[in-house]
DNA sequence: TTCGAAAATAACGTATACTTAAACTTATAC
DNA sequence: GTATAAGTTTAAGTATACGTTATTTTCGAA
């Protein structure tokens, strides 16, 4: 049982409700969990080291942001991503992300107040130069975030993350399968202007183009490589 | 304690826990449980006549959602919406709607298909000849429903409708104070033309417009009336 | 062997019991 | 009278117990 129940020495305050929904994301968003395992409440509670109530109450949380299923006598089970799933779930982004963009862009903002930004495309170009494809998608994944987080819109920004997590997946794996984001960086670069320029309609059409380009590139390769579930 | 626990009869599938989020659900959306209002685990279990555990499993779900706090040892908290929740909840509303507009756009849809939308704003315009406030917010529901459902994307369905729950209160109360909704109904035809001429990127604009300015007199309608916090 | 019915199993939904610690009360010192 | 400390209460978090029922297994008949 939890070895630690009245946590001596450090004042943790995380709940076992909140410590299995953490480590259960983590699993399958590093794909520790991969799509399709399924596990009975009592075997996630015993790998949890808890009872069955604070492992439902993640379960829960889980089921609700689309990652796992919780079909009644068959456990929980992750969420296979079909390329259809990869649709819906891009289309969102898009949708999300460029309006996004353009609330950015309609802030007024000097070079000071988008330095974040700056900077992530800045590593993006020097990633790009040293082929570092790895360093590339943390840059990336720098803007788009600060992008959103500018917003002010916690809303946004947490319904946002939520489906970046779910395509993350299939993003790693097809890192390197896909040419090199040249074009991308470009799109990153003329977002950023826009944004400086006041522009939102520029920021949001640039950016819903960049993603919706995007999000094809990925589905058909999920298509392509027969990648259909995973 | 929970009349029926073996449902005779019925074959009633619904667990109990899913039986709370609805009640519990409708009463906040039907304002029967006002913002700000607080209420124990144990209280809620007692209303509802069940135990604490389907409670808690139903208030897990209504806080994903944004509609309560839990707070450790003051129970469940009905959040009250301030303007700048409004805000955020229309940036939404507006980026995902929009971009469904766009998607409906782009299927190639006739007028057969679009049925729906039709019957809707012909439903839009005699309830507003008709000075039917309350038969004018169905038939406008009905339009924003029905073309989201026109995506078949079911993320997006789900998204939308979760956010425009929030803000079903404030509409509501501000139904009668905002001016003849004329525009409203031009608005959704101009939408509805673009959908049926395939142009995405018109029906995007329009409708995005259209939801932005709607959710701007909302929002300062809730200042004005120092509807701050409901 | 295959099918179907009956029995056995066990997973889930729910209730309840237990434990911890936050919030409130009381008491005591200054 | 205020402030602090000790004691009390109680809500929440977790574990466990229990009943129901879906699933699986067993077993007999065709």
């Amino acid at each position: 049982m939890a070895s630690d129940h009245h946590n001596h020495g450090s004042k943790s305050r995380v709940s076992f409700a909140e410590q299995a929904y953490i480590e259960l994301k983590q699993q399958i968003l590093g794909n520790r969990l991969p799509a399709g395992t399924q596990f009975l409440e009592q075997e996630i509670a015993e790998r949890l080291n808890m009872s069955r109530t604070p492992t439902r109450e993640a379960m829960i949380r889980l089921a609700n942001e689309g990652l796992v299923e919780v079909r009644p006598r068959h456990g929980m089970r992750v969420l296979p991503i079909s390329p259809q799933d990869m649709s819906e779930i891009y289309q969102i982004i898009t949708a999300l992300e460029s309006a996004a963009a353009g609330l950015v862009a309609g802030l007024g903002l000097d070079r000071e107040g988008v330095r974040s930004l700056i900077e992530a495309v800045d590593k993006m170009d020097v990633a790009l130069q040293a082929d570092d494809l790895d360093a590339w998608a943390a840059a990336d994944h720098q803007f788009h975030s600060h992008l959103v987080r500018l917003t002010g819109n916690q809303r946004l920004i947490s319904l946002i993350e939520t489906y970046n997590d779910q395509g993350h997946r299939v993003r790693m794996t097809t890192l390197h399968m896909r040419p090199k984001p040249e074009k991308s960086n470009e799109d990153h670069r003329a977002v950023l202007d826009a944004i400086l320029a006041n522009d939102p309609d520029t920021a949001r059409e640039v950016h819903r183009r960049h993603r919706e380009t995007a999000g094809k590139v990925l589905i058909d390769l999920l298509h392509e490589h027969h990648l259909t579930h995973m």
